[in-house]
DNA sequence: GATCTGACCGCACTCGATTGCATGAACAGC
DNA sequence: GCTGTTCATGCAATCGAGTGCGGTCAGATC
């Protein structure tokens, strides 16, 4: 004590910024329960509660009560190597399709005491390197995944580490990971099929990328879809995009309308694919669907309202991201169960982007 | 060694996952460079690295650098206190305008070795504290937070409690935090004049909720610029939505048009409000913009595909969230710095929502 | 009354990195 | 040759929580 010195300099010597009085810790609880440390967290932990007297616990938590307690994550993950986190890896999260995802990922994590933190790769292997690993390091339990190519050297290796794990949308090439993807298969013979029985008989295909899964899957259900159907596989009516993007659609279409004009009706890789169509029609006053029908995939939010609304294969974004979680967190909780895949059912949401043929 | 144990069993006994050879950690580094693990994390941080001999620095990088090291964050978080985390407060990761503002400030956090972490509210206040502590309990460093309400105790809590935030889009009312929006008020006036120069001389306006900055200075703003025009300020062509969605867009048209169907433009409080009207006019088979024109604000994505292409205020999404996560490093890095805000300057992006009144 | 049992609790260490302090060596100056 | 610096490095404590092990004490048993 300096009696000497002003109480109001000794008050403006420390506190510039209101401290944000810090939060208590275990040792704070247990003191103030009149026991040690050790005490405090057993009779916090309702697993080791059991080693604790009925009438200490009580003690303990009233003081924790009291003293507003949190135990500090930094800390215990520290410890205990548990974070109860997981990573969500994404292409972009531009893309409208991903943030239902994510909601019905996170829907099924809060009740489990778990959270996500995302991330976006921008489909570049670097970032993606870089991404993974910063998400690694905070000690996440396990990752969902959108960003799977068939060849993907970085996941299967974490795969050969031992990194839980599960795919969404896609998937590796002889990588056997839990996946969650919609019925990609199912959904394009329903286009197709929408399509023949509108009358179309020379139907295009966008087709995405065929370095995913999901893109190669699409394209050769396509082809079996149009030979269901009685209708020549003509290589000339597919073209690829690169990319998942509107650009690389309307590039596609746009190669597609060079080489022939003659189809009638396209299905697309997915959305994005069918809104840079769409963008090649304004182009070239080609009406949709009068001249050209076109058919989408994966229903992202908002197309009911495009001119024309865009009939597309609608997938349970919700209930994807939602099943992902799950089964990420039997992975983490279940290790010894063995895991599964699943395909969701899809359904056709016609549209006004398909009719009739008018040639 | 038990040379009489097969080496089969061996194998077999421990690695059922194939352990993710767990990371090297800085005593391992210290001791392949035969120093202790003060001295390896000395001549691994750059600040300190002047008390340690240039020889056993380069010892200690490359041991380092051999045995891939990676500083564990959760303990350099527990020592340090700090996380290089930063936390962003969402209402809901669906509503297309948030992306592009994620990726704004990710953008400018990535460089600076700061995270983000996202979470949603869905508006509800018992979400949004649990998250927000959620976020605390994690030592994030700062908060951008996009939920604010006028009114909003918690948020002013916090910053009595010295927590570092930045607000985006939205203020709370006499609370002197640093915030990013756009220049909502000239957005309101360029879409006044817009619908004033093509001759519109009825003015209805769907405003946004009036329990957040952004409703009320865009409906004040609205008022302003039709008297500045020279119309009648009418309250019953004002019609104020609950919440900024679309679902309440249409209700609150629904309304208006229940009131007075004389007015020939609207100047909705965002686009989700201005797609409400769309369905309304879906429903009633209003021609827009023939029978109504409207216009939006924020400009999301994909409005421009719309029937008919929405007519909206641009705002500099990505740019918002950059300047948003710039001010939040300042207040971190630079604490003694006066906080500041910036508007962000809005351009109107005309599309075929609006056309001269048939009436 | 000595011994045993078992419930309850505290000690001390650990997780991995950081940092104040102390030690030691090298070297200059007298 | 002795003292005083300076620089490099090691020691040990710390952040907050979790946990193996051992100690204490009450009550039961013979």
């Amino acid at each position: 004590m300096r009696p000497d010195q002003p109480a109001a300099l000794q008050a403006t010597a420390e506190p510039r910024r209101p401290q944000a009085r810090q939060p208590s810790t275990l040792r704070d609880v247990a003191e103030a329960a009149g026991v040690h440390a050790a005490t405090a967290s057993r009779a916090l932990n309702p697993k080791t509660q059991g080693l604790v007297s009925a009438a200490t616990a009580r003690r303990v938590l009233k003081a924790a009560e009291t003293l507003g307690y949190q135990p500090n994550p930094i800390a215990r993950s520290l410890k205990t190597s548990r974070s109860f986190t997981v990573g969500l890896v994404l292409p972009d999260l531009t893309n409208p399709l991903f943030p239902p995802i994510v909601r019905g990922i996170e829907d099924v994590l809060a009740p489990g005491g778990y959270s996500a933190w995302i991330v976006n790769t921008d489909n570049d292997p670097q970032r993606e390197l870089a991404q993974i690993e910063s998400l690694r390091s905070r000690q996440v339990e396990g990752l969902i995944i959108a960003t799977a190519r068939l060849d993907h050297p970085l996941l299967r290796k974490m795969h050969d580490e031992g990194v839980r794990m599960v795919f969404v949308n896609r998937r590796v090439e002889n990588l056997d990971v839990p996946t969650v993807t919609a019925d990609d298969a199912t959904g394009i013979a329903l286009a197709v099929k929408h399509l023949a029985d509108l009358g179309h008989t020379r139907i295009a295909h966008l087709a995405g990328p065929q370095s995913t899964s999901t893109g190669v899957v699409r394209s050769r259900a396509f082809r079996h879809a149009i030979r269901d159907h009685g209708m020549a596989d003509d290589p000339s009516l597919v073209v690829e995009c690169a990319r998942w993007s509107e650009a690389d659609g309307a590039g596609a279409m746009r190669e597609l309308l060079g080489r022939d004009d003659r189809f009638t009706a396209v299905v697309a890789g997915n959305d994005l694919i069918a809104l840079g169509c769409y963008d090649v029609f304004a182009e070239r006053r080609i009406s949709c669907p009068a001249d050209i029908s076109v058919v989408g995939f994966n229903d992202m939010p908002f197309l009911d309202k495009l001119s024309p609304p865009l009939t597309t294969v609608g997938v349970p974004h919700h209930d994807i991201g939602a099943e992902a979680a799950r089964m990420l967190l039997d992975c983490i909780e279940q290790p010894e169960r063995h895991p599964r895949s699943v395909l969701m059912a899809v359904s056709l949401v016609i549209r006004g982007s398909t009719s009739r043929p008018s040639r």
